[in-house]
DNA sequence: ATGAAAGCGCTAACAG
DNA sequence: CTGTTAGCGCTTTCAT
């Protein structure tokens, strides 16, 4: 019977085989209560002796539901969108929902047409970390939405999800000062993205309320990639080579994170004992560094799973949820040197 | 007028606006040549005044086509799967389909819910990495399918796509024998997967070629983990330390190759110059390990397009192409030691 | 080159 | 509790 192309059975067929109407069919089907038991049960029967499978389409055409459902993300390849995108997709699928996922590459025209495709679909809802700074001219029917990221903060009407920055730079600062370490020196993301904002005000907040000076601490732009790690920790070795200058490091991302101990090691340094290099992601990779990458954690999978739950409310017509921060957290492995505990083992 | 749930212009509306019949319509929507070209303009003006978005459902549910293809892989969190993914999704993307992501996380039961998914929605296609022994009891009406990987074996009658195991393992059996070292030892996965099996055969086969006994070399199972690798790789060192034996390591999977790693350093030892591991796979990880990860890198993007590829030529009608085996690649970093070459500086 | 009519499979609204 | 009817938006077929 493998590969037989047949017709498939229809709502029909089972009800003629059933001795039923199609209301009735579609009452079980449904799961509704107002149907007699044995109507039930011969319902039933006829499904399963006739394999029968519903057609969402032609659910979705007269309901207006298509149990399908769609993520938007910048890359699939890259470890943190994975993670999201399979929170996402897990708490879809409980719910019976298909999840259609699309890459964009931080690309506007890419993402304009995958949000065309989106609306043909007729989707039931879509999640989305947006790259065009604005979706005037789109006009998504009430489609509910729930935004991903720093770059939801652009659509003030419109509920979004992400991780708390703020609390995760806090904690990456803190950790520093609990090892002994002074004010770190930053390696930064490009400058127009919201993210590398939301980082600088952090620092800023931490360094005011703390009576230190903003101004102190160096900042190295480069642009989340590894290499772009390498050659802003080059540069701030360069600046002020041995002065016990710039012994502390924190990148914004882990790629970058894993590209500074690249350029330590390639000075003739070693990370932890001459320089402390702080992460920020959470990657796997960090985990296999040579020394591990102590980093911040963002809680990628909860995010996906989060910013679902949301969606699926919204598209229940329950109010919707504003903006949620998720917290993040330390992981602590061999890049960041314990001052104290050196300095109390010497003696 | 964002968010604003307005009723979403029809064909008839366009039809209407342009003083036409839906049928016109359509046949501008479809790209057909027997429409005249003042007819055309006006309809393409109406779509672009109303907005006008075809729905898909509707066109699904007349023409049997939705435009949505599905793919279903272990886990879009494996770096492998996520980048087979992404080549499927831009080559679907190309062609105007859009793609549904399913992960089974090897589990036989959620793969049988995602297939029921997949037949519900009426997908014009499907790529999966079967992970049920056999689908006999389901019938997929004629739905053109390709499979991914070795346990695509299992289902003769359907087009596969995955790596050419056999020569990957011969590129890296030569890689370790033109560096001067003899047989190494395996960490290889559990002893279900197919994968496993053409590993080991395409082993055997290397040595029946060049009169070595296949029989000598010694194998650990492990489970395709970090951990797994880890206590393979100890248990290799214990059994014969220092002893000159188990110096060249080949893991099946990086994951198990960097474990390995971790292994030889917690055990005293220095990866390279005591031991050399050659991973497979070609994971973003390896780059990043001290030493570099030597791997044998499988070309997962390119399987996944040429899977997408496969499907879109069976959808079109186009015959099948049965079993596609990609090449492997080596990817050397500075696990694998040269042997010759250390010679040669030492004298 | 164009239009009219039928109908894909289902659910919603109504009637009984 | 159950059946009848109408129609979602589109493509297809047939006629003109």
């Amino acid at each position: 019977m493998k590969g037989v192309a047949q017709r498939r059975a229809t709502i029909v067929d089972v009800a003629k085989q059933a001795n039923v109407s199609k209301s009735t069919v579609a009452r079980v089907l449904e799961g509704k209560i107002n149907v007699s038991d044995d109507a039930r049960a011969r319902v039933l029967k006829a499904v399963a002796a006739l394999g029968y499978e519903r057609n969402r389409l032609a659910v979705g055409m007269r309901s207006g539901r298509t149990g399908l459902l769609a993520i938007v993300i910048p890359d699939i390849t890259n470890p943190f969108w994975a993670e999201v995108t399979r929170g996402a997709q897990d708490q879809a699928i409980k719910k019976g929902f298909s999840l259609l996922v699309f890459s964009s590459d931080w690309d506007v025209a890419k993402e304009a047409a995958h949000l065309q495709a989106i609306r043909q679909a007729r989707v039931d809802g879509a999640i989305i970390n947006p790259v065009a700074d604005n979706f005037d001219s789109i006009d998504f029917f009430g489609m509910p939405l729930v935004f991903l990221g720093s770059s939801a903060e652009r659509f003030p009407e419109i509920s979004s999800v992400g991780s708390d920055i703020k609390q995760g730079v806090n904690l990456g600062l803190q950790a520093f000062a609990e090892r002994g370490h002074a004010l770190p020196s930053l390696i930064m993301g490009p400058r127009s993205r919201l993210a590398r904002i939301r980082f600088l005000r952090a620092v800023t907040d931490y360094c005011i309320a703390r009576d230190m000076d903003p101004e102190l601490v160096t900042i190295e732009d480069a642009d989340y990639t590894v290499e772009g790690g390498f050659q802003a920790m080059s540069r701030l070795l360069e600046l002020n080579a041995r002065k016990e200058k710039h012994r502390a490091v924190f990148a914004a991302n882990d790629l970058m994170a894993l590209g500074a101990m690249m350029a330590v090691r390639k000075a003739g340094l070693r990370c932890n004992e001459d320089v402390s290099i702080l992460g920020f992601d959470g990657i796997p990779a960090g985990m296999f560094s040579m020394p591990g990458l102590t980093t911040i954690k963002k809680p990628s999978r909860q995010i996906g799973e989060t910013a679902m739950v949301c969606l699926l409310d919204e598209i229940e017509g329950h109010s919707e949820h504003g903006r949620i921060h998720l917290p993040c957290q330390l992981i602590e492995r061999d890049s960041v040197a314990d001052l104290y505990r050196q300095n109390e083992i010497n003696r």
